[in-house]
RNA sequence: GUGGGAGUAGCUCAGGUGGUUAGAGUGCCUGGUUGUGGCCCAGGAGGUCGUGGGUUCAAGUCCCAUCUCUCACCCCA
């Protein structure tokens, strides 16, 4: 047997509607905040990512599905969706169309990861990116939105992480004091701390081991090294938030995996879930567009698990519904079955859902079908009613049978009302 | 990449210390009604016991290897 890859997964029809329930829910939110949808190519040139996100993240180091095409071109499927995004951004100049830029996505990613539980190789992200803005309303707005979001569709226990980790001079200024206070402990450090050293220092911050979370105890803050913009832009974030009564709390350890990140950075998480526990993250971006060469453009975006949105849900599916057919058409002879089948397209043409019977069964085993697939009513058709351009209708909820005359079915079955 | 747990019917799972034709519930099909569903009753189909090797008179059960799923670490959405 030919199974599905590692880390992918099938969604069977008893899912479907909940991925549906989900996009539609999506579209009619960020219409509500004037949003407007963006959709980027299922793989990118290689290079966008090692440039965007940067060369030393996990994702671009070892988690990118990537390969060499028939002409020589480096490619890789999207593992990510800011970088496709900006890239777009830059390519068809939507700067210059208007002074900022709202957009959203709902889109298909992957990455080479261990599966577990919130996490698999190919999955789903939504998210927005505001471009334009170096403003903190554009901060707060990009926030609200994804915070909002979660709680019109009814989760509970969120919890929103909020931090800044500075322009780019503040971060050199802080990421140089860093590593002269961790110098002396170099040799204690483990080995994937000590090339953070090298590389990214601030991600030593993240450490799970007691022994490196000792050491930094006395380490310096980011906060403390925080411009005066820098300050009054957190500032005046955490001061909007508040007036939007969205809840949050200050970690001033979280630094976010992805190096393109500036200044305001968050997560939001959920209890519901498990180990892997952000529904959705993001943050400021300001030097990406120019990053990928673009004019100097300040963003802010986030972006959500739509998998992990899923869990969270699954714990309060009431609200969902399945929608089942109507109407079950039953031909009980050779003859009158053609019959059906025209019947069927008449009903459907009136705006019914109708199904008919594929496999030639019995009359008992197909009002056990039309029962199985809730239908609200099934309409039989026998030689006798075929000679008097009759139909037997009947009502699967109370049992009632009636004859009507086949040119005022369509009057009988809206009288219905179903 | 590292560690824990699990693989027996479509699904959920039983199968002490090896012992005849491997079970249950549920789902599916048929019948109990010449053309009437749900409930009930009866019957039926459906299994390379994850795979390969080994020990043994005998392996679902013991040993080794391997694959897959899953949870966790790392990291992220």
């Amino acid at each position: 047997m030919i199974r599905s890859v590692k880390g992918t997964h099938d969604i069977l029809p008893d899912q479907t509607w909940r991925w549906r329930k989900i996009e539609s829910s999506l579209h009619g939110f960020m219409q509500k905040y004037g949003y407007q949808e963006i959709r980027t190519p299922a793989f990118e040139k290689t290079e966008l990512f090692s440039r965007g996100i940067g060369e030393e993240t996990d994702i671009v180091s070892k988690e990118m599905y990537s390969w060499t095409d028939q002409g020589g071109e480096k490619l890789t499927l999207k593992p990510e969706l800011t970088a496709p995004v900006v890239r777009s951004f830059i390519q068809h100049n939507l700067g210059s169309q208007s002074s900022t830029n709202r957009l959203y996505y709902m889109d298909t990613l992957f990455r080479r990861e261990r599966p577990q539980k919130g996490r698999t190789r190919q999955f789903h992200q939504f998210g927005v990116e505001v471009f334009g803005s170096e403003h903190p309303e554009a901060d707060a707005e990009v926030i609200a939105i994804s915070y909002n979001f979660f709680k019109t569709l009814g989760i509970d226990n969120l919890t929103l992480t909020l931090n800044s980790i500075g322009s780019d001079d503040c971060r050199n200024n802080y990421r140089n004091e860093l590593r002269n206070y961790l110098k002396p402990f170099l040799s204690d450090l483990t080995e994937t701390s000590q090339n953070r050293f090298q590389n990214n220092p601030l991600r030593i911050l993240d450490t799970k081991i007691e022994h490196e979370k000792e050491i930094l105890k006395n380490a310096p803050e980011i906060g403390n090294f925080l411009t005066v913009d820098d300050k009054s832009h957190f500032e005046e974030v955490k001061s909007l938030l508040n007036g939007l009564s969205i809840p949050f709390s200050i970690q001033s350890q979280m630094v976010r995996g992805l190096d393109y990140y500036t200044r305001t950075t968050y997560e939001i998480s959920s209890t519901a879930l498990g180990a892997q526990d952000a529904l959705c993250g993001g943050g400021r971006y300001d030097k990406l567009v120019e990053t990928l060469g673009g004019k100097p453009t300040p963003a802010v975006g986030f972006a959500a698990g739509i998998e992990r949105l899923l869990l969270a849900l699954e714990l309060k599916p009431t609200e969902f519904n399945f929608e089942s057919i109507q109407i079950y058409i039953i031909g009980l002879t050779e003859k009158v079955r053609s019959n059906c089948q025209v019947i069927a397209q008449d009903l459907r043409n009136q705006g019914f859902s109708v199904s008919t019977d594929l496999l030639r069964r019995s009359l008992k085993s197909l009002l056990r079908e039309a029962n199985r697939n809730s239908v609200k009513v099934a309409i039989i058709i026998g030689d006798d009613e075929l000679a008097n351009d009759i139909v037997q209708v009947k009502d699967m909820e109370t049992g009632e049978q009636t004859t009507v005359s086949k040119n005022k079915l369509t009057e009988h079955l809206t009288d219905l009302d179903f």
